[in-house]
DNA sequence: GCTCACTATCGTATATTTACGATTAACGAT
DNA sequence: ATCGTTAATCGTAAATATACGATAGTGAGC
């Protein structure tokens, strides 16, 4: 039991759905605000302001990497990320949409 | 090791990324629509339009009702599910916030 | 070459999520 | 009171997510 059934929903709906699971740790927002609010953007200076090990900031980062909203060029041993202003305006407005088709408000 | 260390962050982080998480599964989204789009509401016509099972549908619907996006009213042995307006409202202006608070578009 | 600083990945443990069948509960109708 | 219908919950199996220490890899500087 418990195979994942996912797939058998629409492309819409799983877009959105990866999203959201990207969004779906307190860990990750907060990267998300310290990218925008900093301009801080190595790993280790990440790692410096959450209460994470840094092995744990990493996989964090890969998610938001893996869906987009954030971007990361290697620099030598460092890793330089950013935000991905197009993917988060996309991002922005999928959940328009969602909640404008769910919700006249 | 595993502990959940999502109670380290602020609480802003934490709301939505609760709410990002009852997104985060197709189904759920799919749920959301189908009580938007059709004036279907009772769990058992729900069931009929998701490839999951009765008792997947009712864990699904049990995730949305608890941080409030959808309102289940009990009348006799059945259940009339709904939309609860106000507080997809409300999600949706934690979401534009985010989006807002980190990105200029 | 070697070392240092930084980050990604591996391995692993635990927690949570997903999914279903079986059972239980609640009520209307007979 | 029993039956049929509907939905919630229990028990359980498997998959995924979370978290960390240890290790590997990369490039700058000596």
């Amino acid at each position: 039991m418990a195979q994942n059934k996912s797939d058998l929903f629409g492309n819409e709906e799983i877009q959105l759905a990866n999203l959201a699971k990207a969004l779906a740790h307190p860990a990750r927002i907060k990267i998300l605000k310290i990218l925008m609010d900093t301009n801080v953007c190595m790993c280790g200076q990440i790692v410096d302001r959450l209460p994470l090990a840094q092995a744990t900031v990493s996989q964090h980062l890969r998610e938001l990497k893996q869906v987009g909203l954030i971007q990361g060029e290697i620099e030598g041993p460092k890793t330089c990320y950013c935000l991905n202003p197009d993917n988060i305006k996309s991002a922005k407005e999928h959940f328009t949409q969602l909640f404008s088709s769910i919700c006249n408000c």
